[in-house]
Parts: structure tokens; C-alpha cells; sequence
DNA sequence: CTACAATTTCAGAAATTACTGAAAATTGGA
DNA sequence: TCCAATTTTCAGTAATTTCTGAAATTGTAG
């Protein structure tokens, strides 16, 4: 591996962190090869930077491709496979969030609703169901605000988190606003 | 392992979904063995339940305890250990988000910091700084909204919640609001 | 302090996951 | 269609992680 100084700590960091975050040594430091990267590399450019074979960088960007994670570019006269991380960091991120939840979420879901449509027999299953009614309703908050907060553009995104705990203080005064803008604005706020 | 069927199912869940959430199959059966069950358990009733080695059960113990998620218990005249999982599902939650930003997230931040001190040499890694840069201001954006977001109490984080994208009207209404109660409750907004 | 119950540690075995090279499959151009 | 460049698959091997039993340690009651 031949690559400039700083690249290489971001790179061998991914490495390292992959395994933390569910992915492999190689796809960590394949995606953080491609993040950083000022142009598309192909899979030979990538093969030769981090000193990994052919077959195991074409298994990395297949894992990568199942995120969705890089886009595929063709050059001209060029056969080969040219890929990317997209430019736009919020982009990536809600790539990411949208692909755990699928992963690491919705099987979980799916299990929980099965169990909660059963009739429990004994005593310890009954207590048992009703945590999972708990788990389940939170998940189900929790993912469906998620998906809300997806389909807001970056810029809403990033000025809602800015605000912070602001928000809170907004929903204080949600109430004196209804009251106020009620006739104005009738179907704005809940 | 001899548990009731909807207990059972729920157990055999988290064990296979252990490895896409970064813990082991061990663990993830403890814990779910854990959040089911109406009272606390102690080493051998978790290893009897699950057919771990004492040893293994243990050592998934100790995991679960640098999560902080599990409580201690001591019953009298027992010396054993009691273990249980906290019984509110939001203190969970948050728990697991706390942790889990510790463990996948401070350190990259860290390494992105130190990364943004240095100063580049060559072409590459000045466009590698610069993405870098990219990814620590969204990363420093999200992790502190999340700590802002954790400090609220169960109830005004479920309320929030379930307004879900209804924030976003609010947040275009705000300006209005700022115009009209400014001078009766100036420090409020932003 | 002693005895023993309970828990933890740890070295090695078992299981799983990652990686490679060779072979097969696919793709685009002549 | 055929050829050559490129990519993918896959069986075998390497590396890592998980799990166990035995031994060591810790803690408590007498």
C-alpha cells in the first residue's frame, strides 16, 4: 500500500472500525479508499492501493453495491468499472441509516408482530409477550420517525439538528401557536 | 433449553440477529432471556436456560455489564448474583444509543480531528482532508443533537416522536411564532 | 482463619468468517 | 460469431472469534 499520509490513517481506521460497524476489514477500507478519493477508482486501482486480491476487492464492492453505497461510472474507452461514493455526506448518511433499519431493524419487526398475533399459554409467556408489545411500540416510533426525517431535504435536516434541544422548547409553545395561528393556518399543526 | 414457545422464539432471534448488531450470539440470547423474563436470573438459571456454559454465560455477563445493560440484583439468603434488564424500554433504548455512540463513533471522530490538524503535502490528501472535514462537521452535528435529544424525558421524546415530520411545519412556522411572542418570551427561540 | 460457594480467567478446541488463486462466466468489440 | 478483457464464483486455506472445562480467584459465613 502506497497511498499519501493522511488517506492511509483514514483508511486503516475504517479497516480497524469495520468490524464494529458489521462490515469486513476490506469493505471499511475500501469505502473509506473510495470516500476520499478525488477521482472513480476502478477495482485494479483499489486492489493495488490496499494490497488486497482481485477476487476479494470485486467481494468487497458487491457488499458495498448491496448498501447501496458506491456508484458505478464507465470511462471512455475504458472497459473496466469505475466506482465512487457519492459526493453529498447526508446523502451517504441517509444511504446508511436506510440500509441498518432494512438489516438490523425490520427483521426484528416482523418477528415482533408475529409473536404479538399469538395467543401466549403459560404465565411467563404472557409477561413475556407484553415486553415485547413495549419493544414493539418503540421500534415502531422510532422507525417510522426515522423514515419521516429521511425524506426531509439536508439543509431542513441540518437546521432541525442545529436547533437542538430547541425543539423541545418548541413543542412548549406548539400549544399557544395552535390557539393563535388556529384560524390562519388550520390543518399546519397537529 | 426447555422455554415457553413465544419466549423461546424471541430468545433464538436476538441470537441470530447477535452478529448484525455487533454482539455474539451468547449475548444477545442472555439479553433477550433477560428482557422477557418476569424476574431476575442468576448465572446458572441463565446457563441452564439457554445450555451455555457456565463459563460462557459468565463472560456474556460481563459484556452485557460494559454495556450497562443489565441491573444487579441481590435476593436474601443467596449469595448468587441477580441479573435483570432495566424495565423501561426508552431508558433502554437511550442506554444502547449512548454506548454505541462511544464505541462506533468517538473514535472516528477523534482520528477525523487529528486527521483536520494536519496539514496536507500533497494534491490527494488536500481533497482528502477536505471530505474528511465533510464527514466531522455531519458526524459532530448528529452525535450532539443526539445528546440534546437524549436529555429529554421518555414522554416529551415520544411525543416528539410521534409528531414526526409535523416538526418541519413547525420549524416554518417558527419564524412567525419568534415575530409574534418575542417580547413575552424572548430567550425561548433561537 | 478455614471451608466452601460463586465467579472469573484462560488456554485450547470448535466454529465461523475472511481471503486467495484458479477456473468459470460475462461483457463489449471486431 | 469469436476473442480477449474484465468480473465473478468457489473450493480450499488462513485468520479470527466464540465457546468450553479446568484452574485460579474472590467473597462470605462460621
Amino acid at each position: 500500500m502506497n497511498l499519501p499520509p493522511l488517506t492511509q490513517r483514514f483508511v486503516m481506521h475504517f479497516g480497524e472500525m469495520g468490524s464494529r460497524w458489521g462490515i469486513n476489514r476490506t469493505v471499511g477500507q475500501i469505502y473509506a479508499l473510495l470516500y476520499v478519493s478525488p477521482r472513480a477508482l476502478n477495482a485494479d486501482d483499489i486492489g493495488e492501493a490496499l494490497a488486497f486480491s482481485r477476487s476479494n476487492v470485486s467481494m468487497g464492492l458487491k457488499e458495498l453495491q448491496s448498501w447501496n453505497l458506491v456508484r458505478l461510472q464507465h470511462l471512455p474507452d475504458d472497459r473496466r468499472e469505475y466506482f465512487q461514493a457519492p459526493e453529498d455526506v447526508w446523502h451517504i448518511f441517509r444511504t446508511l441509516a436506510e440500509e441498518r433499519r432494512k438489516r438490523e431493524i425490520d427483521p426484528t419487526l416482523s418477528m415482533l408482530r408475529e409473536a404479538l398475533m399469538e395467543q401466549p399459554a403459560v404465565a411467563d409467556d404472557i409477561h413475556a409477550q407484553a415486553r415485547m408489545q413495549q419493544m414493539h411500540e418503540l421500534i415502531e416510533l422510532m422507525t417510522g420517525w426515522m423514515s419521516e426525517v429521511q425524506k426531509m431535504d439536508s439543509a431542513t435536516l441540518a437546521s432541525l439538528m442545529k436547533m437542538g434541544a430547541k425543539v423541545q422548547k418548541l413543542l412548549v409553545v406548539k400549544d399557544k401557536v395552535k390557539a393563535t395561528f388556529s384560524r390562519t393556518t388550520p390543518d399546519t399543526l397537529s
